[in-house]
RNA sequence: AAUGGAUUUCGCCUUGCCGAGGCCGAAAGGCUUAGGAAAGUCCGGGCAGCACAGAGCACCAUACUUCCUAACAGGAAGGCAGUCGGAGGGAAACGCCCGGCUGACAGACAGUACCACAGAAAACAAACCGCCGUGUCCCCCGACGCGGUAAGGGUGAAAAGGCGGUGUAAGAGACCACCGGCCGGCUGGCGACAGACGGUGCAUGGCAAACCUUAUGGGCUGAAAGACCAAAUAAGUUCUGAAUUCCGGGCGGCUCGUCCGGGUUUCGCCUUCGGGCAGAUGUCAGAACGGGUAGGUUGAUGGAGGGGCAGCGUGAGUUGCCUCCCAGAUAAAUGGCAGGGCAAAAGCGAAAGCUUUGGACAGAACCCGGCUUACAGAAAUCCAUUUGCC
RNA sequence: CGGGGUGUAGCGCAGCCUGGUAGCGUACUAGCAUGGGGUGCUAGGGGUCGUGGGUUCAAAUCCCGCCACCCCGA
């Protein structure tokens, strides 16, 4: 029995060819501090999955200590997976008339220093509204 | 007790809410989830694929001894050298004893190369200033020549055993005492080596982290290895091979052979007209190129495994018994937020204490044994010194 | 995960293999030449040789450990 603020593997995007289709034809813009990335693809016939796959990057060039960018990847996530019932309702609320498809996201921190999780909460929640109005 | 040094061990605890991975279960649910360095990737092995007659050369690595180990460039114990500290001895130099630290610590009478500048001379020794003897310039002074010498001066990182005496024209291991070196056997030790004894006057540096010599070891490639499933392997090009045929029926010892009937591409040669031979084309099969695929399973977590007790060993370790199961992810889980506590730091204070901050280094990626590097702090053991008390 | 390379003056590089003196271009400063500027000529300053050890009489150079950056392999 899944919570609503569950976050299990299915919804992680991965794999070669869904990352190369999201970083080669997505839409990408900037809330800092993410620069945000999305796509859009047909679900096909049959599977009934709708709940968005998301990808969280970090770059080692900047961070250098592995576990520095695990805990900021961590922070990320959590901020996605508290604030993401209310982005599915949204999201549901606006595509229900027209087709539905899967929805790809990527986070991608672009700033040069660790900032607090309160921030990058608050900026998460700007980046959802601002996904769920361009969609 | 304080300070310093060495070694070893540990390296936050806890509550609530919401989550992630793995295993078990029909479900509810239960169990479990990062380190001492997980790091750097510097060594060694397991494991896997490929290669493989034997020997040598080349290349790379290692280098006091003995032991430990699956193995090692690792570790343990010991030897020697250097250095620091301590106690006592001595006028001092100094050697002896105890303790800590450091040592790429085999070989330089196998060979080659190099040793800048300075200096007379920098390696089968040499003589600038000197010192001594002697000859010539009539003599002295002095100059020049010949011979002896290496004590003194000066240069240098380094000057050819040291120091004191005897000796001498002046000197010199030329000779002598002490110290140092070399050689020899003896004794002790598994050995590195040590000890005393005897002999020998003893020019013959440094550098092998320069080439090199000796001894020992090393096949190559690494989980992106390797195995399996799915998907894909199209068109085309090249090479190799096969049948010369195909269909239906009967018989036998039935993956085959034989008989009968029917059908059947082309060209050349031969023919006993049944057919045979050679190639080309076509057909089928395989390989290479080209092209395509980029998902999943496995490898992959029970092991040179951890803990306890006992035996052996100075020790690293090892043997026996008992007991435990202790991450297994795959764009990558092991977390986020809020609160409490305990160390610690800073400030105030004589102290008790109060206030504020609030954990260091850091994240598994096939697995082990080491090395190296980073690290807030805590605890234990041993040693040294100082002070106090008994 | 595996392999290779580079750190020298403000900037771009040589010297390293074969150890003793750190040099070239440009930039900078001063002077000369010009009425002034550019160009030219002359002189000069500027270096922890990435960092910590070791070998050696002596290390940018030889050896070892760290740090930073770059490149290659699916």
């Amino acid at each position: 029995m899944k919570g609503p603020f569950s976050f299990p593997k299915s919804e992680r995007l991965h794999g070669k060819k869904a990352v190369d289709l999201l970083f080669g034809s997505g839409r990408a813009w900037l809330v800092y501090p993410f620069r945000v990335v999305i796509s859009e693809t047909e679900i096909p016939e049959g599977a009934a999955g709708s709940a968005p796959k998301i990808l969280i990057s970090v770059s080692k060039k900047i961070f250098k200590k592995a576990h520095d960018r695990n805990r900021i990847k961590r922070q990320i996530r959590e901020a996605y997976r508290t604030q993401k019932p209310a982005f599915i309702s949204q999201l549901s609320g606006r595509s229900s008339k027209s087709l539905p498809k899967q929805i790809n996201v990527g986070f991608i921190y672009i700033a040069k220093t660790q900032e607090a999780f309160s921030l990058i909460s608050a900026k998460m929640k700007r980046a959802l509204n601002e996904i769920a109005s361009r969609v």
